[in-house]
DNA sequence: CTTGTAGTAGCACGGTCATGCTACATTGGC
DNA sequence: GCCAATGTAGCATGACCGTGCTACTACAAG
């Protein structure tokens, strides 16, 4: 069997390709032909890869949840026990593990363009759906693991709606990211970062304590 | 002069089937021909009112921007002042406010609908920036106009940040209508109502008084 | 009645698109 | 050398798109 070329490698980078163009030009944008032209390929040989339009966008939406669902697990795994940190350092270390989710940077606000290009387009695009349930649903796993972890050490007060903080987190969050996104300013980071950590200190029972 | 039809309700019209056919299948298949298909007309006479697809997709951005805009203005305006109203009636008010902006029913979920379609498009778009920008713009300045009020009327803690807060409740918005939006299933209005009331009680100087 | 205008309808063109399909080159196993 | 798998390239088709353009109708002013 002759294999002059890793299929898996090729596969990544056609859908990176296809995220460059959807950054750059939208989703709608992505045809197999802006792709292949893009990736420095034929056609031909992207459909070699990929069976069909269809099929290539759904694999590319599949590849961006996973690449995202893996560095926040990744992340979360090197944070380890909290209860090593002084609660200001819980504080610090869950803003920082939040703003993974924020466009901050040049690469998280393509990523994030790019996801929301795609969960926009799941609305009306009934393939998209499940994945975009999904993202949706696993957001707020990991914002309520991590509220909860700061609830069991004491970080938060006692009389927290958890189940309500969690859907006012997770939407402060897609608020943020959609504002960042589609705003075609400089992202001010900084900002972002102290609107968040504004908002878990306001969680905390020393709410007085400004700065 | 003949003039058998009135133009600006023609207008009204191919712009309402635009958005009709903009929430079923999304901004990318509101074409010249499903349009016109929509509004029961032939292309040669969308075409009459619309000098080019072009025309009629920044004409539609522009009128639904300005129907939102008319709606929330008409609904400030109806509020009158602040002073005459108890606190508690206060935070309802504002809550009760800025709920016009979430789609808490299929008729203002369809108008998000389509406004993040529009939003979404104007990343990539260059024709939708200027618009877009301006929706942004005004809906900070709507947010912080509504926080002025309550501060003014010592309805809010002394200690806040105004410019801080009104980011975060802007987003917060932003967010939950995001996630109402892509979200298919019914969507909970008392529980979006609740948070947003909940958000805004967690900036008044009563904080220990859960409901 | 004639003429011009508002409105309706749609044809024809050139473009992009996804896709089925064929042709061909390259390379490893036999 | 031969064959089959792998990979590359692109042609042909049919669909949809926006748009320039023409043809036609209805009506009002002259």
């Amino acid at each position: 069997m002759p294999r002059y070329v890793d299929p898996v490698a090729r596969r990544t980078d056609v859908i990176d390709a296809l995220f460059r163009v959807t950054e750059r030009d939208g989703l709608h944008s992505a045809s197999l032909r802006t792709v292949a032209e893009e990736a420095g390929l034929s056609i031909g040989s992207v459909r070699h890869y990929f069976a069909s339009h269809h099929d290539l966008m759904t694999f590319a939406m599949r590849s961006m949840l996973d690449r995202l669902g893996t560095r926040l697990r990744t992340r979360l795994d090197e944070l380890g026990d909290f209860r090593r940190l002084s609660p200001a350092e819980r504080l610090r270390a869950a803003t920082d593990l939040l703003a993974e989710l924020l466009p901050l940077d040049t690469r998280r606000r393509s990523e994030v363009a790019v996801f929301l290009d795609f969960m926009v387009a799941s609305r009306t695009d009934t393939s998209f759906q499940a994945p975009a349930q999904e993202a949706s649903a696993d957001e707020r796993v990991f914002v309520r693991l991590l509220l909860d972890r700061l609830h069991e050490t004491g970080t938060l007060r006692r009389d927290l709606d958890l189940t309500l903080e969690t859907e006012r987190l997770a939407a402060l969050i897609d608020g943020l990211s959609l504002t960042t996104v589609l705003r075609p300013g400089p992202a001010r980071p900084e900002d972002h970062v102290a609107l968040l950590e504004a908002h878990l200190r306001a969680l905390t029972p020393h709410d007085e304590t400004t700065d």
